[in-house]
DNA sequence: TCCAATCTGTAACGACCACTACACAAGCGC
DNA sequence: GCGCTTGTGTAGTGGTCGTTACAGATTGGA
């Protein structure tokens, strides 16, 4: 057990954090400086590198924040939906709807970041996990091929964030959601 | 005309201006230094600058060479395919062959630069007037929603690029843009 | 052959970058 | 009160950014 003495921390780390969040998405990693952080947050460079550490670490910090709130729909309906047809049906339509939330950075963090496609091949992956396991429950075709159809909703889904980027609107989403849905193949009944 | 005298250029200006656009599309405008086209050009700063201008000239420059060669392949199907479905299916599987040839840099500049978002707005723009065109001759049903269409192969050339980025295969590309374009509406006989 | 024009290499410019040394303020235990 | 610990604000660090001054090299025209 720490002593907890000395002078108290003059800012809200969460609060902050949530700042640099929505900075590194709106801006990306590159683009956004120490002292663009320090501007918007109000908080001075030596507060910032003891709270967080380094840009990188703040970086990181920020994205598993981002992944934990903004981010999280599509992890839960991945974990809360039956089928995959109907987790990504979901995921689809809330992407729609988080890519164009006002007063957020637009489209997704995730996937505007070049350096995180590790995190980008996880969320494919999963995706093509819940198909799988569709196809060997009989809920999906037996000739269905689960990686292809996975590799299309990562598309769909990275287009997505790419026109919500460039201004597109919710309803324009929405259809683009719709039109990729149309693809699924019928189940097994 | 000008009297031609002085000292003669000591590079091919197009030899370096391609080296330049391969730059700027593998890493993007920002991460690309100054420094590092001066050491992957051979060129030094003051030569770079009396040939092209500033750094933002020279991008200008190096994205108009890049649709005028590699990125052409759209508008040659536009311009060159009877109907909108059939410069869409080219303009797709050429996208995933273009996105995908070794010794260069992965996916479309236009498509993977923050800061191109007019060009990228041009392209949907000629997709959905080839579309709106072909509804108006009676070659698409009545129905046809051009923009909505538009945007959803806007989507998907856009999932592509991204995907190529990080690392996805032709075939998988190929099978993105087949799955795409089964959601294309049936010709009117 | 000498001039004027153009290009090249060196070497720097001020501005910004991520990051931190240091002195001081603020809190807790005693 | 004192001492120890921890956060804050100022003011820098060395490094890299885009850009350019300047002197020398190289060309064609007169």
């Amino acid at each position: 057990m720490s002593a907890m003495v000395g002078r108290k921390r003059g800012f809200d780390r969460d609060d902050v954090l949530d700042q640099v969040t929505r900075a590194f998405w709106r801006d990306g990693y590159q683009a956004t400086s120490v002292a663009d952080l320090t501007a918007t947050t109000g908080v001075n460079p030596p507060s910032l590198y003891a709270a967080f550490g380094d840009k990188r670490a703040l970086f990181t910090e920020a994205v598993a924040r981002y992944q934990q709130t903004y981010g999280a729909f599509t992890a839960r309906a991945l974990d809360e939906e039956p089928t995959a047809r109907q987790a990504v049906e979901r995921i689809l339509t809330e992407a729609a709807v988080e890519y164009t939330t006002p007063d957020r950075p637009k489209g997704c963090l995730v996937l505007s970041a070049p350096e995180l496609d590790g995190l980008r091949d996880q969320a494919r992956q999963a995706v093509e996990n819940k198909i799988r396991h569709d196809v060997a429950t009989g809920a999906l075709p037996a000739g269905t091929d689960a990686h292809r159809l996975a590799v299309f909703v990562a598309a769909t889904v990275r287009g997505m964030s790419s026109l919500a980027r460039d201004g597109a609107t919710r309803a324009e989403l929405h259809d683009v959601a719709r039109t990729a849905l149309s693809v699924w193949p019928a189940p097994v009944p």
